[in-house]
DNA sequence: CACGTTGTCTACCAGTTGGTAGACGTATTG
DNA sequence: CAATACGTCTACCAACTGGTAGACAACGTG
């Protein structure tokens, strides 16, 4: 009771920011920017709005922060994976578990990457240039490997396209995946990963053994 | 001026309910639910919130009006194709024409189906349950044509879920096209057409079998 | 110990939200 | 012509929105 009245820095401190980081990004990637209030966000907190104000300007600076935290992670997770030294499809293999891992321990995180890559948003550029770099790696990587006769030629940038398409939305759609009869059930995911695999196999082996492009 | 004084149902009449659905469609397609305001509709037609909620009793009435509305449209739309009696990849590339001319010429409608298949969407089941059914069309298309030896075998309802995570993501994610260097053009999307082409023809022609691994 | 800094709070506020109540003009119909 | 149904409106409203102003307690430092 008389607690709650020492607030200051011994309370929370600095990891006040942290906290509303989290609670923010589960907000904004499970039902959107416009759904999420500062006050609904505060509620879950345990503090006041004006606490969030404090450490952001404003909800759009929240959320920008949020993007810039959630990119910074997305980079991290694929680092990982290209700095790994697999090649061709086994890569491409690595990318899909971690996209997958991602999927199933934080569904928020790819929750706002659909929100923030919705066509039209005001803040695409903002995780567009963070994540501008992973996608010129990857690629560099496609060419390379197109090069090396492991998978087959096209416009690298395109393919990249069509890949992401295919394995954002593979994780991402849910509803859509519960609709043709699969309930989210470990099982069922387990099982999509591997027929998304199949499909990417498909999709990207050489049709000739080494073709070869000047 | 005296005019405006003339309401009722001489001014409109029951087509205002048609004017209402067609911008609540464009709005709730490019903005999404939340971000939607009944009087923001109500001053683009022109009209006083009042007589929204005069034709749908309430936001998420209409919302679910032009969700049936939009799907109607939408299995018409496929219907089209399915009575064309075309088979395999032809039938195939016939879905990708349909989907690209929607989102050329109607994006909206896309917006509203990345809206409405968000994880979690309360309104999930009412997209699904109408268009169920072009679902298990579309699975039993795909089964037959495996029978036949046109497509890769596969499970089919899976296959499905793979085919639509590409081709809507591909025809939907245009932020992420710009940030790999495609601008909104009609050549580049012309391009985007025919490359999601190649890479499906890829992952479902049958001469291609994937290298199987455990 | 005095004093500025930091982090949280209370108290507000103006604008917007979805929604209700009811007046009013027009058209239809007995 | 009276009565009724219809379609749109004006007038409100309570709840909520993001955001400002400023009080206040704890801490760090001279």
């Amino acid at each position: 009771m008389v607690d709650e009245l020492r607030y200051g820095s011994v309370v929370a401190g600095a990891d006040t920011k942290r906290r509303i980081l989290d609670v923010a990004l589960d907000a904004f990637g499970r039902d959107g920017y416009a759904a999420t209030s500062l006050d609904g966000l505060a509620e879950g907190l345990g503090i006041r709005k004006q606490t969030i104000l404090y450490w952001f300007s404003s909800k759009r600076d929240l959320f920008e922060a949020v993007i810039d935290d959630t990119a910074a992670d997305l980079a991290d997770a694929f680092d990982e994976v290209s700095d790994s030294g697999l090649t061709g499809l086994e890569q491409v293999q690595a990318i899909v578990d971690q996209a997958f891992r991602l999927a199933v321990r934080r569904p928020e995180v790819l929750g706002l990457v659909r929100e923030v890559t919705r066509p039209g948003s005001l803040t695409a550029s903002r995780l567009a240039t963070r994540v501008r770099p992973l996608f010129d790696r990857a690629r560099d990587f496609l060419l390379r490997e197109m090069h090396a006769g492991r998978i087959r030629c096209s416009d690298p940038a395109m393919l990249l396209l069509s890949l992401y398409s295919t394995v954002v939305g593979m994780v991402t759609e849910l509803e859509v995946a519960r609709t043709v009869g699969f309930e989210p059930t470990l099982r069922a995911t387990v099982m999509r990963r591997r027929e998304l695999m199949r499909f990417l196999r498909a999709a990207l082996s050489p049709e000739n053994p080494a073709p070869v492009i000047a």
